[in-house]
DNA sequence: TAGTAAATGTACAGATCGGTACGTTAAGTC
DNA sequence: GACTTAACGTACCGATCTGTACATTTACTA
């Protein structure tokens, strides 16, 4: 089974449909912006939101692997690993390309709880609060999860208003609150990289 | 000057856009759902952008009119108050209604960071970092301004995850996160509601 | 009651939407 | 060379999109 053909269309229309929306951009722009026929398209996927739940799936894993990755080189120890998530998200949002996070986007365009893209977005979140939660209980949190939580609230907004605002400003203040959240939840000080 | 039947349209056309989304509500979904005709909207509004931005315009004023006044309810002193900003935006998650931030939505919708849409999405968040600001100055933080990012990091951090996620774990780890900066900035501890 | 302004309903234009039908081309395999 | 498979291009379907034209109705006002 050659799986070049239709990786390659998610991995095309998952730029497409990041820098232009999901309902914004249509089948005939796909066609134009990766090079592949609609035919093959819908051989490959009945809907198109078959299509996008595939783009979303690709992301999910990509982003994931891609961020763990990247702080696992950028720290040693889980404490220092979570603070280094902050540097992990500016060098992020310093990609030309950078234009937010596709799963708040999908989560915002649609909004019915039931729609499985909807899910597909929670999922995701969901997801990085396990592998959150993972790390403040190697730190040694006392409540892992609600550390997790609060680097989540921090990551987040980070990305609203690096959106909507200064990125430079959010992603500082985000590293520095993070810090003390870490710091408060395992009793001793973290050193920034 | 009687503004009763443009001002009846944007409001109800807030609260379709705001269940439905931007794109994915058309200008005959409005007509039904808002009970005037197609005629009326094209001569209040040129184009289905205008009328957008307006209802973003109405949005951002009735929204931090309304959070401002809840705020000063529930709390008389300025760090009091940054606190219970918390537990307003918990009253609001609780809302029947509540789905998210329309102007997160709008952002994500509308990513072109020239699109007026786009524009006045950004607008609406500096002005409540303003509205931050004043308050942790008012508190006699060190960095006003710093501790308003803080906050607003917080702020939006919790809607996402509140749309995504568990709004009241969401909520309850914004505030104790707050909790915690607040006290840092002004060097003094402050008392939940 | 006549006149005026606002709002209405209906119908439509031109474009685009998601999705399908169908015939053609390119490349490999026997 | 015959056969298969995958991808292709084009043309199209019905529905919906934003926006307009136009004649009609409602409601206030003089």
């Amino acid at each position: 089974m050659r799986p070049s053909r239709r990786d390659e269309l998610v991995r095309k229309a998952f730029h497409v449909f990041y820098r232009n929306g999901f309902h914004a951009t249509g089948m005939d722009t796909l066609v134009k912006e990766t090079g592949i026929s609609k035919t093959s398209m819908y051989k490959y996927f009945r809907t198109k939101d078959e299509l996008i739940l595939a783009v979303l799936r690709l992301r999910d894993e990509e982003f994931r692997n891609r961020f763990t990755r990247r702080i696992q080189e950028l720290a040693t120890t889980p404490s220092g690993q979570m603070l280094a998530l902050f540097d992990a998200l500016n060098e992020w949002f310093s990609e030309p390309d950078f234009c937010g996070c596709m799963f708040i986007k999908a989560g915002a365009e649609f909004q019915d709880k039931a729609d499985p893209i909807h899910v597909q977005a929670a999922e995701h979140k969901r997801l990085l609060l396990e592998q959150f939660t993972a790390l403040a209980g190697q730190a040694g949190a006392a409540a892992p999860r609600d550390l997790a939580c609060k680097l989540m609230l921090l990551k987040e907004g980070a990305i609203v208003l690096a959106v909507l605002g200064n990125k430079d400003h959010a992603a500082r203040n985000a590293k520095e609150a993070a810090k003390m959240m870490i710091e408060a939840a395992i009793g001793q000080t973290v050193e920034a990289a």
